[in-house]
DNA sequence: GCGCACACGTGATCC
DNA sequence: TGGATCACGTGTGCG
């Protein structure tokens, strides 16, 4: 206390403490209108307890924090533990008839190895198949790529048979792919490795030429 | 007032004053905690206002939830017309000292050349980065890519300049792509050529290898 | 002295 | 009435 008497205080200093009251009243608004701004972007917080509030902001951030990481590291399911291929024909509107393009979804699943994406790019140039779009992921040992094909111009099989050749097309895609993922079938190497083994044995980067 | 005469308290008010008093405290407590926790999780945050570290968690929610959202929506399919370069460290969970993995999410969007996936690739070699994953975009003469890169250990800058040693990986990578980008800057070879002429002349194939 | 930010105790209010 | 929460004024320390 700096000074006092028996009674009451002194002008300046009950000036003072108001003036102090204010202030702190100021104060106590900021936050609450910050803690209010949080309660109406949080789901199913209105009239929550401060507290229990604030415990479930921090859950909020945790929860995006790993959403946002995740997302930017993983937009796509892990590669699958069987084998797998799959061909999509999408032909770009059906009914704009001038320019006939073809866009084929292709996706690998397999061990990933060195060479993979180099023997798939060898396949698709054989198909005078052109890559727009690749969606790669390797992890554990294994691979799962996804590739938007393109046959820019189908001059050589434009006329009747046309949806004769888009089968057969497709069919050469599989095979093709079929024979990248496991270039040794029917022979007796033995398909048994366990998991483990095969994460510790990966350090394959999918781009190494 | 519930009752009062000239002097002092009753004993049981004076009780039910002090068992207020504590339990007033502890409500305190728990929120000041929470205070801490988010202090604790959000960057820059160390002794700054009660009030402004509140502005900062909004701030940071706000910028978490756009983040997930675009990261899940994929809301950025086609190549930009003008060219970028973007780096992101993720380091998998701070605290966890154990693996010492770090991730970093590369993108390049520039307009495309045959050799443009082997030149990135050759980059990222040299840097001793593994391709984790990668996106490729190639549309309309303007390529959009974008790489999960793995740093798998960082023995040699493992000890006390760890923080200095990724942001200079983390230029790196940057003056990489960016030479990638744009090969032949500071020579004079004219930059203007429509975008009709380059969609026209287009015809390449991300993955030609 | 002044401004700022914090913790504390207290009265009011609502189940 | 008893427990829980809130807003308020005040005391106190730091630049």
């Amino acid at each position: 206390m700096s000074s006092s008497s028996g009674s009451g205080r002194s002008a300046t200093e009950a000036r003072a403490l108001k003036i102090h009251s204010e202030a702190e009243r100021r104060r106590r608004e900021r936050i609450n209108a910050h803690l209010a701004t949080l309660r109406r972007m949080i789901p199913d917080t209105r009239q929550m307890d401060k507290a229990t509030l604030l415990a479930r902001v921090i859950e909020q951030v945790k929860l995006l924090k790993r959403k946002a990481s995740e997302a930017t590291t993983q937009s796509t399911p892990l590669p699958p533990e069987t084998d797998e291929v799959s061909i999509e024909l999408h032909t770009g509107d059906a009914n704009a008839g001038a320019d006939r393009v073809i866009y084929i979804r292709a996706s690998i699943s397999c061990d990933d190895r060195p060479d993979l994406v180099a023997r798939l790019a060898q396949a698709f140039h054989g198909l005078r198949l052109r890559t727009v779009r690749a969606d790669m992921t390797s992890l554990g040992g294994r691979a799962r790529h996804v590739f938007i094909l393109c046959k820019d111009e189908g001059r050589g099989a434009a006329g009747v048979g046309a949806s004769a050749s888009l089968r057969s097309l497709k069919e050469a895609v599989r095979q093709a792919l079929a024979r990248v993922a496991s270039p040794e079938t029917a022979y007796g190497s033995s398909p048994f490795q366990s998991k483990r083994q095969r994460i510790l044995d990966s350090h394959y980067s999918i781009m190494s030429i």
